[in-house]
DNA sequence: ACATTAGTTAAAGCCGACTTTAACTCATAG
DNA sequence: CTATGAGTTAAAGTCGGCTTTAACTAATGT
């Protein structure tokens, strides 16, 4: 006797998935009409997503959130829809946004250097342990911090 | 006999701020305007601008860099030209940008970790050492990282 | 003296990424 | 059967952060 285990695909309609992914209706039928996203229409007419379209958005939304923008993410979507043909351009792709991504991470850190150094900076001012006369350069400098 | 150092302060024009900066004319013209930064007047009418000046937008773009709007640092701004009367507003201020930032900034390293993550999936199809019907979610759970 | 390059202003334009509007249809509880 | 809430479309509007344009004046090299 086989077993079957009759999985029946949970359908979202737009509202249940918008409040799932954290967007708004608008938003999923802009990624929609840009491609990024392809819902699915029941009978009536009426869109409706799958689970495995939430871990797609969820995806997207980690490559939109390293700073590629819909341009590129259309770019990404094209190549994925051509098949395994395209997996070394979407895998060259990829490697170029984590190498842009990095730099612009070093430069969040060194602003991030620079804010802590300026909240510390004001602490001691107001603390009176940093002189009224200590200005902020010369703060820096005494840190070897730069900028 | 008393040593006198004549420091001349450099004056820069607009243009020549411009390339220190790294920002455009127009755009010191429109944060100017926005009141984030005060350039000074040659007789002319020209503007110029000072070492202290390029200090100060250095240190207006890592603030900006960290996520706040224009709005945000003209309130800073603001603060800043009302004196020390206003220090525990601008550390607060600062104190709040840095808690902000710190939560955007796991963000960032949450979605770097899944865009390794498929450079990696799609770099172990390439060399064959994924199978073709392995998907990205099991590979995801199989390094026990969400989403 | 004059051509070229740099600076001046106010106002309009642009771009990405949505959001809002308008005018409509569909779903469902009472 | 009808009120209400959700969904449909295409098109226009918004917003932040500049950029471009237009019409002009100032500075500088030959």
């Amino acid at each position: 006797m086989t077993i079957k285990a009759a999985i029946i695909e949970k359908h979202y309609r737009i509202g249940e998935f918008a409040a799932k992914t954290g967007l708004s209706g608008p938003t999923l039928r802009y990624y929609e009409k840009e491609g990024l996203v392809k819902p699915h229409r029941s009978d009536n007419g009426l869109r409706y997503y799958t689970d495995a379209d939430a871990d797609w958005i969820k995806f997207l939304l980690h490559l939109k959130g390293t700073g590629m923008t819909i341009e590129q993410l259309k770019q990404y979507v094209t190549w994925r829809a051509e098949g395994d043909a395209t997996i070394t351009k979407r895998l060259q792709l990829l490697k170029n946004v984590r190498r842009g991504f990095l730099q612009e991470f070093e430069e969040l850190q060194h602003s991030m250097t620079i804010l802590t150094d300026k909240i510390d900076w004001y602490q001691g001012k107001v603390d009176g342990h940093i002189s009224d006369n200590e200005d902020f350069a010369n703060y820096l400098a005494s840190l070897n911090h730069e900028e």
